[in-house]
DNA sequence: GGGACGATCGAT
DNA sequence: TCGATCGTCCCC
């Protein structure tokens, strides 16, 4: 992981974060996968970001901060969702994360899902379940068992790190589209900062198109 | 002190 | 399409 890469701008580091992997290890066991979807919240210009308008409380603080911490949020008082921070300090901006290709503990991440009721170990999962694992940003919270402990954490860091091992993703490969959820955002909710690996079946959506 | 509202998920 | 469920934020 080259030290410049959480300072690229917010948008091209959302298109970089894809195809790396976000690991997590815990006593339980290594859990993670690729990254195949996310979504750009671009700061105080961006209505649908927690930071519009400079918004900066005890929730938003880590966002104006330096890039590569992570920003974990609840939503509807019952999920987690994990954010990159990005954007140089004082400019609080942030991905999130919206899916994973599990690669690591399929099946310690199927436990923490509760879609799994005994330990079978060595047992392979169901390509429907694998898609189920991480395809959303609070499942692949549950997954990873990444809750508000972690708020703050440095991604470059052990136990909880985003890391490259292949070569980068070609643009060729990269869709986009409007993000989920944000339809109080006004004509922001168009803006398609949304970015997924076309095709791949562990997007949140759609299949990937 | 009070109320409205979610960067979601899963069952219907 | 709808309900769960509660922290955050803004307003009184």
């Amino acid at each position: 992981m080259e030290p410049a890469f959480f300072h690229l701008p917010t948008l091209e580091l959302a298109r970089r974060l894809l195809g790396t992997r976000l690991l997590h290890a815990t006593p339980a066991g290594l859990s993670g996968g690729r990254i195949v979807e996310v979504e750009a919240y671009v700061g105080p210009g961006d209505p649908a970001a927690h930071s519009y308008r400079g918004r900066r409380t005890a929730r938003t603080e880590v966002m104006f901060g330096p890039p590569g911490r992570a920003y974990v949020f609840q939503v509807y008082g019952m999920h987690f969702c994990l954010n990159v921070v990005s954007g140089q300090a004082g400019n609080p901006e942030a991905v999130l994360l919206r899916a994973l290709e599990p690669t690591d503990g399929l099946e310690l991440m199927a436990r923490r899902r509760g879609l799994v009721q005994e330990v079978a170990g060595g047992q392979d999962l169901s390509p429907r379940l694998v898609r189920n694992l991480a395809s959303g940003p609070a499942k692949l919270c549950q997954a990873l068992g990444i809750t508000p402990a972690q708020y703050g954490w440095d991604l470059r860091l052990s136990p909880l790190f985003i890391c490259h091992d292949r070569d980068p993703v070609p643009d060729e490969a990269v869709a986009s589209g409007p993000r989920i959820g944000i339809d109080y955002a006004g004509e922001a909710r168009e803006w398609p900062w949304r970015f997924w690996l076309w095709g791949n079946p562990h997007v949140s959506r759609s299949r990937g198109e």
